[in-house]
DNA sequence: ATCGCAGCCTGTACGC
DNA sequence: TGCGTACAGGCTGCGA
C-alpha cells in the first residue's frame, strides 16, 4: 500500500521519533520468512552493537544506516507498519520483527499480511534491486523522462508503477496523475507527445508533492491500511480525483469515473478527460 | 521486450 | 446472521 509518499512519511517520522543514535542490543523475529536469504541469527549479527547514523529512503524502501557500514532496507509492501514500544509492552500477533535498542524501547514491525521484507547488507547494491531515478531528484529532468520513455511500447500506467522505470509510483499515485495529465493509462508510453509527456512529468511530481504535504494516503480504517508510525493515518484521501471513486462524477467534467484493469492492477479513470488509447 | 499468471498472506467488503 | 467469493495500495519468478 505505501508508496513513495507514505514511506517518505514513515521516515520523516522515524527521525522525528530519535532513531538516529540508537545502538541495537538485539533482534526479535516472530516470522523468519521476513528475512529472506537470512537466518534470524545471521540477521542479529549483522547489526547487533551497531548504531544507527542515518535514516533515508530510496523508491519504496526505508533505508537505516549503522555504524561500520552496514545497511538495513525495510520494505512496508502491503500492510507493513513501524512503531515504537518499551520492551515489556505486549506483543500483537502480527509483530513480525523488531529491533531492541540499547535504551530499552523496540522498534517494532506490525505486517498483517506478512509481506513486508527487511534485509541487511553492507553494500546498497546487494540491498536494493534495479530502480528508475527518484522523482526529486534534480537529475531527473523532463528531458530525462521523455528519453527513458522512447522506445517504450507498453501501457504508460504500466511504466509508472515499474520501479526500473521510475522509483516510488504506486497504483494511486499512477492513476491520480494520469488523470491530472489527462492521459488514458492505456496509451502506448512511446506515444505520448512532447507536450503530454512533460505534462505527465508535472503530474507525477504534483501528486507525490501533496501524498508529502498531506503525510500520505489512508484508506478506510480496516488493519489492512497505510498507517504512519504509531498507526497514525495519513490526510491524503481527501485529494484524490480517482482512486478508487469509479461510479462517481470526475471532478473535472462530471462524467462517471470508470474502473478498468491494467497489467493486472486496479485502474480508475475518466472516459472523457482521459480518451485516447492512440495519438 | 512484454505479457499474463501464480504465489506470497490476511482482512475486509459485498452478494446471496 | 452466516457463508462464499472477490479484492486489496507490492513485488518476484516463471513460461509463453
Amino acid at each position: 500500500m505505501p508508496e513513495l509518499p507514505e514511506v517518505e512519511t514513515v521516515v520523516r517520522e522515524l527521525r522525528a521519533h530519535g532513531l538516529v543514535g540508537r545502538t541495537v542490543a538485539g533482534v526479535g523475529v516472530a516470522w523468519p520468512r521476513v528475512l529472506v536469504g537470512d537466518t534470524p541469527g545471521a540477521f542479529t549479527r549483522k547489526l547487533r552493537g551497531r548504531r544507527i547514523e542515518v535514516v533515508g529512503r530510496r523508491a519504496k524502501y526505508i533505508l537505516l544506516k549503522f555504524s561500520g557500514g552496514m545497511s538495513l532496507a525495510i520494505h512496508l509492501r502491503m500492510t507493513g507498519q513501524l512503531h515504537f514500544a518499551a520492551r515489556a509492552a505486549p506483543r500483537d500477533v502480527h509483530e513480525t520483527i523488531w529491533l531492541v535498542f540499547e535504551d530499552g524501547e523496540e522498534l517494532r514491525f506490525h505486517d498483517t499480511r506478512k509481506f513486508g521484507v527487511w534485509k541487511a547488507a553492507a553494500s546498497l547494491d546487494a540491498l536494493l534491486p534495479e530502480l528508475g531515478p527518484e522523482p526529486f531528484d534534480p537529475a531527473f529532468t523532463v528531458k530525462v523522462f521523455r528519453e527513458r520513455l522512447s522506445g517504450q511500447r507498453r501501457a504508460i500506467k504500466t511504466l509508472l508503477l515499474d520501479q526500473a522505470f521510475l522509483a516510488g509510483v504506486g497504483n494511486i499515485y499512477a492513476d491520480e496523475a494520469l488523470w491530472d495529465a489527462k492521459l488514458h493509462p492505456q496509451r502506448r508510453a512511446d506515444g505520448l507527445t512532447r507536450a503530454q509527456a512533460a505534462a505527465l512529468y508535472a503530474a507525477v511530481r504534483r501528486v507525490l508533492t501533496a501524498g508529502i504535504a498531506n503525510n500520505g494516503t489512508s484508506l478506510g480504517d480496516g488493519a489492512t491500511n497505510f498507517a504512519r508510525l504509531e498507526g497514525r493515518r495519513g490526510g491524503n484521501a481527501s485529494t484524490l480525483k480517482v482512486f478508487r471513486r469509479d461510479g462517481q462524477p470526475c471532478p473535472r467534467c462530471g462524467v462517471e469515473l470508470r474502473r478498468i484493469v491494467v497489467g493486472q492492477r486496479g485502474t480508475h479513470f475518466c472516459p472523457r478527460c482521459q480518451r485516447s488509447k492512440t495519438p
